[in-house]
RNA sequence: GGGGCGUUAGCUCAGAGGUAGAGCAUUCGGCUUUUAACCGACUGGUCGUAGGUUCGAUCCCUACACGCCCCA
């Protein structure tokens, strides 16, 4: 056993390994027959308001297990604190309460030893609720010691690639992730009460699409041929809207293969939502009222802090148009000639923006708001009507076909949703779709591919709808005040470590 | 892809062209109500990797690796 050993092996890792060795000799020493009846919180609120001569009183034997973060010796009696997955309890160690060489075994133990123990519940003179233990027993043998205690762990690379001991270690980064979770199951409820139905959409695709993004390929060797991991499940969502089922979600994972930063890891997670019978102004309803409502169940106000900043999720966020944002942020605009290629390709040339021969007015138009206004759009903001050109999904406006019913959500000047009114005509995708085949000849490797089955589910008749896409990971960095993506996934994607 | 910063003991961090430092942890000893427990003694290093400059490099230079941040 002790000869597999890790390349990164020290000293102290060498010591623990001579424990574990002992421990074997003398019986199993993985047991698994300790089972614990309480855990930390629940004994903190259970007993808050018993003093110690009332627990003597009532005399309150338990049962609890986890990882010894704390141990201090004091001769013939110890303090021992156990941290589970609610918090940390207190063990008091005596010598001569314990059965004859349990406290010397204990002194070689370890902190990030797992332990369990059973006894009596009392209160320290400084009034700290702990266990008097009877019976104490070390249930896995840690052989890594862990981060100093004080500090902490704190180097950014640890804690992303060995995550297990940044969650042993810092409070706060169980929280982002408890946090996470609750994000996910309020998002889950408030589409459930609305009726809607959660399904599972293929992750491995024939004909990425959904997006405009490079795909990830992969082979299947079986069938010889190559599929794409998905970059959004919008497609298939709607084939089901076709199907009748009028209103169904999915939150999962979408894979881009583009670059890593604090805003982007290959992986991500999408809400997507389809309502039939809904147009894209319902959906930015929706989004407000889930919003609201997520921020007051979760944070217990609506009120978020962000990096400093305060964002009021409480009121009606503002809706303006992008060209309204586009003349907001640019006061020197002709807007007149806001539409003219030619003015538009001057624009972007002052503003140092690359602008290739087919983009058309509006590719550059986003471009421009992209440069001039998107990392300015702070306090939660509906941003509507994106031109058609650069939204090959969505329904035009039915006055003004030069634009969809299509709207972002900023929020800190980033993304965080998409939504709009579907483009429902089959004939009219299958032209658009032609289009961006275009664009893909052209050498716009972000440009859809044409899906002859989507326009044939378009051809059965998809009621009028309308849908959004969240960015997960994104809200949850807002809600957590977390400055990186990396920092709410827990395993994000890092380079491969080198073990040598 | 470009730029900036970083990489020293298990962890958190100092350091200076001339024998590598601290705190915590570890090891040993003491201590029966501690709270970063305390007291005493000891131990622990390929200074990210590879070259170069130099009498001498962990320090200066170059390249590379990994990470963080900014930009595209």
């Amino acid at each position: 056993m002790s000869n597999d050993k890790q390349p990164d092996e020290n000293k102290l890792i060498a010591e623990r390994r001579g424990k574990l060795d002992a421990l074997r000799a003398e019986g199993n020493a993985y047991p698994n027959d300790f089972r614990r009846n309480a855990v930390a919180e629940e004994l903190h609120q259970t007993f808050e308001s018993h003093d110690n001569e009332a627990l003597h009183e009532e005399s309150v034997e338990v049962s609890v297990s986890g990882r010894m973060m704390v141990k201090r010796v004091m001769g013939k009696a110890s303090f021992v604190k156990l941290q589970d997955r609610t918090g940390q309890i207190q063990l008091r160690l005596e010598r001569d309460r314990l059965p004859e060489g349990v406290y010397q075994a204990f002194k070689k133990w370890d902190v990030g030893d797992i332990v369990g123990a059973t006894g009596k519940l009392f209160r320290t003179q400084t009034g700290e609720l702990t266990v008097m233990a009877d019976v104490v027993r070390l249930l896995t043998k840690s052989l890594r010691p862990l981060p100093e205690k004080f500090h902490g762990l704190s180097d950014q690379e640890t804690r992303y690639r060995q995550r297990y001991v940044d969650l042993i270690i810092n409070e706060s980064s169980r929280n982002v992730f408890r946090m996470r979770s609750q994000i996910i199951t309020y998002m889950r409820s408030f589409l459930e009460a609305a009726d809607f139905l959660e399904v599972e959409t293929p992750m491995m695709q024939v004909t990425p699409g959904g997006a405009l993004a490079r795909p990830f390929t992969t082979h299947h060797n079986a069938l010889d041929m190559q599929l794409y991991l998905r970059i959004a499940p919008e497609l298939n969502l709607k084939r089901l809207i076709v199907g009748g089922f009028e209103r169904v979600y999915e939150i999962n994972r979408n894979f881009r293969n583009e670059g890593v930063s604090t805003q982007h890891n290959p992986e991500f997670t999408m809400l997507e939502a389809y309502r039939a019978y809904a147009d894209y102004n319902d959906w930015m309803d929706m989004t407000e009222a889930m919003l609201h409502g997520m921020t007051e169940a979760i944070l217990g106000t609506t009120r978020v802090n962000y990096q400093g900043d305060e964002y009021d999720f409480g009121q009606p966020f503002r809706r303006i148009t992008v060209e309204e944002a586009i003349a907001a942020y640019n006061p020197n605009l002709d807007m007149s000639r806001i539409r003219e290629r030619d003015y538009l390709v001057e624009i972007c040339t002052k503003l140092d923006i690359a602008v290739k021969d087919g983009d058309g007015p509006g590719k550059l138009q986003t471009d421009i708001f992209d440069a001039t206004c998107e990392d300015k759009l702070r306090e939660p903001i509906f941003i509507t009507h994106y031109p058609t050109e650069v939204s090959p999904l969505s329904r035009a406006n039915d006055t003004d076909p030069f634009v969809t019913d299509r709207f972002e959500l900023f929020i800190t000047g980033r993304e965080i949703a998409n939504g709009f009114s579907e483009l429902n005509d089959p004939e009219t995708q299958a032209a658009r779709f032609r289009a961006q085949a275009e664009y893909r000849e052209a050498g716009d490797d972000e440009a859809m591919a044409y899906d002859h089955d989507y326009i044939r589910a378009l051809e059965y008749g998809m009621p009028p709808t309308a849908g959004i896409g969240v960015g997960v990971d994104r809200l949850v960095m807002l809600l957590t005040d977390s400055p990186s993506i990396r920092d709410v996934l827990l395993f994000p994607h890092m380079r491969p470590e080198v073990f040598d």
